[in-house]
DNA sequence: TATTGTAACTAACAATCGTTAGTTTTGTAA
DNA sequence: TTACAAAACTAACGATTGTTAGTTACAATA
């Protein structure tokens, strides 16, 4: 599958995005980067924000459409957060560039961007947090604060983008269950 | 105690940098929000990038010195990783604005303020490793991959910040106690 | 060969950036 | 009241920002 060149600036500004931030990235670096102009980069996107915006809201997009698909699934709610971690391990795994700018830069997009954007996100979180306290109820999961199990986790996934460089030789199975079975099962 | 000019500058960029990340943070966001005129800056700071400095550096040496004191004390392996633990709570929450900066924007260091900051960095990681792989060999940590636990434990404890603003009705120490116990014991 | 679409270019714009110089206001101590 | 230091001000600088307009190079198609 051939990229257009706009696929092509998207991702060649993610990974400048995920060194430096949205911010500190000019057309210039990204141009300098694809060795044109920058004003070249105008041909195949319309601003700089429409870069951010398809970085962002794609994988988004990518994270809503598969906790739809879990959390509509059968299975007991340890079952089903389990499912939900190895998901966000392997979209993490293959858009890290992305991830990055989803974690650090999304409060640069505007107007019904950002709205998108933050409705997908508590939509997300919402979806976690419930299973947790499904599993709470059925006693599957320890009676603590949903919130401290929600964050401790939530945290750890949304950080993987950066430890996922240095996972050199360890493969991506042997991440995800190695991973799951830390934080479903602790370390003790 | 009285704040300088100064530290009333830095506390107040802080806020500032955790909203919008240094780069997209002006000299005269910084002053507007002192009503102060950007120039006016220049009587109590030397530059954007000492302001910066100051933030960082600051707080990363109060993370250095307390987990060296921790290190050399004595006790199981597991009981300092727990105190480890507590320790970074006890900083994230008294030092929630810094520790964003810390966390998103010490790239933009530079010279030997970067190096600096970099070296306490890894010396605080291979603190924490090195109390991991001592609780593996004496078993008192399950024989997993002492880089993902490392990486759990880390990712939490540096989003903490993030999360300690909806904390809310939950008190520190509820919350220490809370959090050590899901990362250390895992949920089920 | 002529045409067309893609993708590059040069040149420049208005706005904003961090910062400096020089000056004035303000509060405190002699 | 005078003197001094702290902290504000106005005005401006050179550099960089995102972006636009208009033009040119090149390949594929008709």
């Amino acid at each position: 599958m051939k990229l257009t060149r706009k696929e092509e600036i998207v991702i060649v500004a993610a990974k400048l995005f995920k060194e430096k931030g949205y911010s500190a990235v000019s057309m210039r670096d990204i141009a300098q980067q694809m060795d044109i102009k920058a004003a070249s980069l105008y041909n195949h996107i319309k601003s700089k924000q429409e870069i951010l915006s398809s970085l962002v809201l794609h994988v988004a997009e990518k994270f809503t459409n598969s906790t739809q698909t879990i959390t509509s699934q059968d299975g007991t709610a340890l079952q089903r957060l389990k499912k939900l971690i190895e998901v966000h391990i392997d979209i993490t795994v293959h858009h890290a560039d992305a991830i990055a700018a989803l974690n650090n830069d999304w409060m640069h997009l505007d107007g019904q961007d950002l709205l998108d954007f933050i409705a997908m996100r508590d939509q997300y979180e919402e979806n976690f947090r419930s299973i947790i306290k499904q599993g709470i109820q059925t006693q599957q999961i320890k009676a603590k604060e949903p919130e401290v199990i929600l964050f401790s986790i939530l945290s750890t996934l949304r950080t993987l983008y950066l430890w996922n460089e240095k996972r050199g030789k360890l493969e991506v199975n042997v991440l995800k269950k190695e991973l799951v079975s830390v934080l479903i099962s602790g370390i003790v």
